[in-house]
DNA sequence: GTGCGCACCATTTTT
DNA sequence: TGGTGCGCAC
């Protein structure tokens, strides 16, 4: 049992310990994906059928790395194994059993998109003020309910729900959310929250199907077990009652989801559920220096509520935590990207070593820019994933229809995209016959001339068929095959193609994108289930570092904090360290919502390995409007002989800080500027202009290109290669450009200039 | 039925 | 400041 030298004594016994119920409180950097990685892999080689363990985590990137891993230790034994993250498991489990609760096995899982518009629909149907129902708010209130188990029945009779909604002045709230659950089962959808309940119902009602998995899932593994809700709880211990090979790892400290119903007391009550548990605590932290660990300590010993453990560190003291201030958002971006240039440029350091943390995705716009000047390579993750821009919703709704023509959403998006004549009106009566009538939308626009006119039951007629032909088509066609057809048959491809502006090619870039990926999925060698409908399994589920293509091109990586839990980098920046920012405004009534804020710097700070540098700016521009802005209640709970200033103290109350006599030293302090300081661009546009090609502009040959060369596309610009991969004729540049930011080219068909 | 322009809203975090 | 949704004119 070699590995587990590896391992210290704590590490050891909680992977050792693989019977019985188990706890595992990991702080911050302790080994903790190592220790459940070793855990999995002592399971096998102790004779655990990997076909019997489960392992649940939050994230795909986390089940993706721990799988890995695993497949180090134990090697291909490991594909057996289920893991996933809770809502791809449990989907891939409904898909099997969903008949047995009325569903079809090809359910279509609504993204929150899918679902908002759904809600907003269904607002207008009922003439609701869609201001006091705010769609947002009406799906965060549908989403609670699903998360702690409610029925819209349920819902409707709860004496106490009943009488909040009423003195809120939102009396139909339950009865919107009945009619959202309805119509979602006539679509044949589930939204993500589904997922989880429908599972909870189907374990319910199905003892039988409960008793299968029981004796299926005979050690379960919980990663982050202190972000479960309620359903993801129950799902857990209803799994577990049998064996209770349970073994949960999580870090209280690290409770960050509260605002999506995760309930911290599944892991501070834990020890209440199994009375026989063994309790492991990791608080050695191997990631950051002594200083980061301590300030980490001091901020949340703040918090009220925890399980009692003391995380150390055994490396060396390092240097203290660096403040800085700007003067505005802006501001704050060139101070951070200096200093990433800075140290790159004077001690080498890799830009994947860096990463800038924010509260809120609005606040990367500001880094953007100011690392874009300085030629800074980087990369944004978060925000609009590749699976969520429109012309991939888009064509991805063919497919869902194709698969599941009942799906409304999907119908909705595209009937009339691209045009085929189709308004709204005639989408409205659709949608009132298929009320009146009860019927789906799908059968209405089937049988279309016995509800419309004659002009519109043609063209719905049409798309009828249209839509025939592609099911047809999926019987006998690969998945590649079909989806291409679609493309050209639904003339999306074409509809892209004659947009001729920069975004309208790279709309035509990414479906050619998601056809390649198609295309590779349909080549796959490990799957006998290759079809276009098992690559739409999971399509809702991914998000976009699933389609990260090169998770290792040398790049500055900004994030929101959410996004970095379990991440680590030698050097992190948090910006934005300002009351009502960071703090959230929201957060600021409540002292429970003020903990899990504490708990979220905690998580920032415990990113970092050897340097943590804080920042804040006076002001900002929020909503369009500058507005002022003080330094955040977290600074002033650190203990301040870890920290150095950026800037003389001020004393509080010492007038406006605008105006102060900090400006202009800030305004003369020297600014380190690049060896080639990228030309001031004038912003006419907020698009990036056409670039015009240098004159002597002639495509080289690229086969010779290499990472860190310098480059001219005839459309893109200026730009630095980052990353290369693939081989022979379909090599894969990742470039970044000047004026667009990270981009990848197929080498083959990009017409590329080297300059250096 | 389509396209344009204006008004309004937004910023908490995500599977 | 930026994106979206709605109303109006053709």
């Amino acid at each position: 049992m070699d590995y587990l030298d590896g391992l210290n004594p704590s590490q050891r016994a909680a992977v050792e310990q693989t019977e019985g119920p188990v706890m595992i409180v990991a702080g911050a950097g302790s080994g903790k994906t190592r220790v459940i990685t070793y855990r999995v892999a002592h399971l096998i080689r102790k004779g655990v059928d990997p076909f019997n363990i489960l392992v649940l985590t939050f994230t795909n990137k986390a089940a993706k790395e721990m799988r890995e891993r695993i497949m180090k230790v134990v090697g291909t034994e490991a594909k057996n194994i289920w893991m996933g993250t809770f809502h791809s498991v449990f989907a891939k489990l409904l898909r099997v059993e969903a008949q047995k609760i009325g569903y079809p096995n090809n359910f279509t899982i609504y993204d929150t998109d899918d679902s908002k518009s759904l809600i907003r629909s269904i607002l207008k149907e009922q003439q609701l003020d869609d201001k006091l129902y705010n769609a947002n708010f009406v799906y965060n209130r549908i989403s609670s309910s699903k998360n702690n188990l409610i029925s819209p029945a349920e819902y409707l009779q709860n004496e106490h729900i009943q009488a909040e909604d009423f003195s809120s002045g939102r009396g139909k709230m339950g009865e919107i959310y009945q009619t959202y659950a309805q119509r979602c089962y006539k679509a044949g959808a589930m939204d993500f929250d589904d997922l989880l309940y429908k599972t909870n119902v189907l374990l319910r009602e199905h003892p039988d199907v409960l008793y299968k998995y029981q004796n299926k899932f005979k050690y379960l593994m919980v990663d982050e077990y202190q972000d479960t809700n309620f359903s993801q709880y129950l799902i857990v211990k209803k799994l577990a009652a049998n064996n209770e090979n349970i073994c949960v790892v999580g870090d209280d400290a690290q409770s960050i989801y509260a605002f999506r119903g995760a309930n911290i007391q599944n892991i501070l009550n834990f020890e209440k559920d199994y009375p026989d548990l063994k309790v492991f605590k990791l608080e050695q932290n191997y990631r950051s220096t002594q200083n980061i660990v301590n300030v980490a300590n001091s901020i949340i010993a703040n918090n009220k509520n925890q399980l009692k453990k003391s995380v150390f560190s055994e490396n060396e003291t390092g240097d203290k935590i660096k403040v800085s201030r700007a003067f505005s958002d802006n501001e704050e971006g060139k101070i951070v990207a200096e200093s990433i240039a800075q140290e790159q440029a004077l001690k080498g350091s890799k830009y994947k070593d860096f990463a800038i943390l924010y509260r809120t995705n609005a606040q990367s716009r500001a880094m953007e820019e100011s690392l874009r000047k300085l030629n800074v390579p980087y990369k944004i993750y978060g925000g609009l994933s590749f699976y969520q821009r429109k012309e991939i919703k888009d064509l991805i709704a063919y497919f869902r229809l194709t698969f599941n023509p009942n799906d409304e959403e999907a119908i909705k998006r595209v009937i009339n995209y691209p045009r085929r004549g189709i308004g709204d009106t005639t989408i409205e009566k659709i949608i009132i016959a298929a009320d009146q009538q009860n019927l789906t939308l799908w059968e209405i626009i089937t049988n279309a001339h016995q509800y419309l006119d004659a002009r519109s039951a043609s063209a719905v007629g049409n798309f009828a068929l249209m839509i025939q032909s592609f099911q047809v088509m999926t019987k006998t066609h690969s998945a590649y095959d079909t989806a291409l057809h679609i493309a050209q048959h639904s003339t999306i491809l074409k509809d892209l193609y004659s947009d001729k502006s920069i975004e309208g090619l790279s709309r035509y870039e990414n479906i050619q994108e998601l056809l390649n990926g198609i295309k590779e999925f349909s080549e796959r060698e490990d799957l006998e289930e290759k079809g276009l409908d098992v690559f739409m399994q999971d399509v809702a589920l991914l998000t976009n570092d699933d389609n990260d293509k090169n998770p290792n091109a040398d790049t500055v990586s900004l994030m929101t904090i959410h996004s970095a839990k379990g991440l680590e980098f030698d050097n992190v920046f948090v910006v934005g360290l300002e009351e009502n920012l960071f703090p959230s405004q929201m957060s600021l009534s409540s002292r429970i919502d003020l903990e899990e804020e504490r708990r979220l710097f905690y998580v920032a700070i415990t990113r970092a390995g050897k340097k943590l540098n804080l920042s804040y700016a006076t002001s900002r521009y929020r909503w369009g409007t500058l507005t002022s802005c003080e330094p955040s209640r977290f600074i002033d709970e650190i203990d301040a002989s870890y920290l150095e200033l950026d800037f003389k103290p001020q004393l509080k109350g010492s007038g406006n800080p605008f105006f102060d006599d900090e400006r202009s030293a800030w305004q003369q302090k020297e600014t380190f500027s690049r060896p080639k300081p990228a030309p001031p661009q004038k912003t006419t546009s907020i698009l990036p202009k056409a670039h015009v090609p240098s004159a002597d502009f002639a495509p080289s040959d690229t086969s010779g290109l290499q990472v860190g060369m310098e480059v001219e596309h005839e459309r893109f610009g200026f730009g630095k290669v980052i990353n290369l991969e693939g081989s022979k004729p379909d090599v894969k540049a990742t470039i970044f450009f000047k004026d667009l930011g990270q981009k990848q080219l197929l080498l083959k068909f990009a017409k590329l200039k080297i300059v250096k």
